[in-house]
Parts: C-alpha cells; structure tokens; sequence
DNA sequence: AGGGTGACGACACCGAATGTCATCAGCCCT
DNA sequence: AGGGCTGATGACATTCGGTGTCGTCACCCT
C-alpha cells in the first residue's frame, strides 16, 4: 500500500499517526464526523482500518492527541506560580500560560472546535479530556499545600474560566485576545463569589 | 414473548422502559457494564433489543433516564430563590432544594454512581449530562439579569460545587449529609475566591 | 363493523472495535 | 555474509452497537 518504491530507506512510509489525524481533520471538515468511516481516514492516509486502531483508542481520539501537552501546560504553569501566591492568583497565572500556547494557533484552533461543536459524541470526548485537566490540576493544587475540597473545586472552577475564555475566543464574533477574555471571565468569577448582583 | 396470557387488559406487559431499566441496573450491577450486551438487558426485561433503542437512544442513556428531572431541579431551583438574591446567594438555595430530592436515595445513587464510575463511556455521558444542567442553569442565571460570562461561570461553578459535594456524599467513608456537604463545597469555593490561602 | 394507531418482533445491514495470524524490512549478533 | 529477532503493518474473522424496514396485532375511535 504505502512502501516507498524507489530508493526506500524504510518500508513504510514515516509518521503514520500524523498522517491518520491529518486525513481525519481533513475528512470530517469536508463530510462531517458520522459520514466519514474510519476506513476513508485509513484510505486516505494510505493504511488500513486495523492500523488506525493501532493508533488510536478509537474514533474519537483521533482529535484529541494533544491532549496530553495541553493538560501539562496547565500543570506546568501552576508549577511555575511564585509558592506565594494565593490559589486564585496561581491559577490566574495559569492561565495566562496556557493562553500563550495559542496565541499563533487561532485559525487552527477554530477549524478544529468547529468540528467538535458539530457533534455531540466528540463534544463528550472533550469534556473527558477537560475532566483530566481539572483533575490533573486539583492534585498539583493539592501539592502547593490547598486542601480539598477547596483543590478540587478551585481546579474546576479554573477549568470553566478557561473553557468559557477559550469558547468566546474561537468564536468568530469575537476580536480580542484570549488573555483579555480570560481576565474577563476571572473577573466575572470573582464579581459573582464576592456577591456582587 | 411478553403478553399476560389470561386477563389480558393490553397486549403487551405495561412499563417496558422501566423493565429495561431496572434489568439494566441489576446486569450492570452484576456483570459490569461492557460484559453486558444490549441484548441481555433486553432478554431479561422480555423484550428485543430493537425495543431497546426504541426506548434509549443508546446503551449508555438506559441509566440516564432521570437526568430531566434532575436538570429541572436546578432550575426550579433557581426560579425559586428570590429575586433579590445575589447569584451566589441564588445558587446555595438552588443547591439546597436538589439536594432535598436526593434525601432519601442514597443507597441508589451509591448503586447508580459506583457502576458510572466503573466505567469511561458513563462517565463521558454524565459528564454531558451534568453540562446540560449547567447550560440550563445559565440561561434561567440570563433570565434573572445576570449578565455573560457572569451567568455562565457561575453555572458552571454551581454544578462543580453540586458534583463535588455529591461524590464526597456518595463515598462511603463520608457519613454526613448532602446539605451540610454542600455548604462546606461553598465555603470553599468563597474562601478561595476571596483570595484566602 | 371497519379502519387507524402504536408498540412490538423479525430480519437485514452498516460500521466501530478487537483478536489473531501472516508478512517483511531493518536491525543486531555472530 | 548469514541468520534470527523485532516491530509495524495487512488480511481476515468476529462481536456488538445502532438503524432501516416491514409485518403483526391488540386497542381505540367512529
């Protein structure tokens, strides 16, 4: 299927999950996530259905494979917040770092949230995966020292902040920078928990 | 397969749904959730498993079958805090009266919860479930005057706090009640916001 | 009495997901 | 140079979730 005819230095052509996440962004882009197989994505990569399954757990996951980087930038920055700082503070750093991560990435980062929000089983895959961030979150909370059940609900509250920024910035409508929104959203939080009406 | 032979009033055995349900809850229970096939459930509440996703959409949404309810408590909830009450104050009232209708279910929904919890897929699906929940919250939040992203990072914050009393309620280390569970996920919350350490 | 309705069974079919075995280029070791 | 090992892939078979379609039949309404 996929060898090298001439002057081979490998039998298979290199990269094979990228060409799999390619073909798959490509294809549910031109014909949506339900009309297109995994076999059309293995077609178009040059590799078969079971190879894709090597590749990824299923599906879904095929969108989702910078999942992992995207939870670590958050875990990241936290480390990277001054010991000092109050746990709303941290993660208001946080999530200035995380931010940094897309500034170039807008278009990319559109292309990609169109296709999810067009399908209710990828939208959950993105809840799981948002779910982890949270969760990854409140144990690096829990290590700088904050108790639960405040780690877990200052993570989830860091989660939403950042989801709800992230959602108005991908939004066509919307011209400012994400950290703009961010410190929009932060302060809508703080205005609701200080009780303002 | 299912008529009642003598005196029969309908033809078929009345509360089909509920049947497959229950049958659901009792194979998950037993067997686990992947272990059992669409067609056990359906076997054990007399039934195809055609009539199976004439009633469920798919194998997951059998044990969601409550979540409306569950959605319209939060906002019933919520239309019925005054109107004066600042959106936090509005929310602890909420969270107070949903957790008045889980007052006498707690052995359920630790039976409902472990069999979510022993699987991915349930979890995904409560997960959007419980995003349902919060996108409601938010629009009855609009509805009140509070005003974007206030309504929905407040939602969103409400249904963290729900969710993390609630599982600290289900666990069985944790003998305390919901409501007072609630208020110390508050607590928390207003004490991180308020910028403690 | 007769026609409509709604719930269900029977059957066929598609696609996601997995287990298993064969293949073969590149590599290492002697 | 030769032989064996490894790892990625293809080929094939199978299970199961999910859907389309049609037939059946008690119930209901007129």
């Amino acid at each position: 299927m996929s060898w090298r005819i001439v002057g081979a230095v490998t039998r298979w052509e290199p990269n094979a999950r990228g060409r799999l996440e390619q073909a798959a962004l490509e294809l549910f882009g031109e014909h949506g996530y339900e009309q297109t197989t995994v076999d059309d994505i293995a077609r178009r990569a040059g590799l078969t259905k079971r190879t894709f399954f090597r590749h990824f757990a299923d599906k879904r996951e095929v969108l989702f494979g910078g999942a992992d980087e995207f939870k670590q930038l958050f875990v990241d920055g936290l480390t990277g917040a001054p010991a000092s700082a109050a746990p709303l503070e941290a993660i208001a750093v946080t999530l200035e770092a995380v931010a940094d991560a897309f500034h170039d990435r807008r278009e990319l980062a559109r292309r990609r949230q169109r296709v999810i929000m067009a399908n209710a089983e990828l939208q959950e895959r993105e809840l799981v995966k948002l779910a982890g961030v949270a969760a990854a979150l409140a144990a690096a909370l829990r290590e700088r020292g904050v108790a639960e059940p405040a780690a877990s609900i200052s993570a989830e509250t860091a989660v939403a902040v950042f989801r709800n920024a992230f959602e108005r910035w991908v939004a066509a409508a919307d011209r400012r920078e994400l950290p703009e929104l961010i410190g929009e959203s932060l302060d809508a939080l703080r205005g609701v928990t200080a009780g303002r009406r």
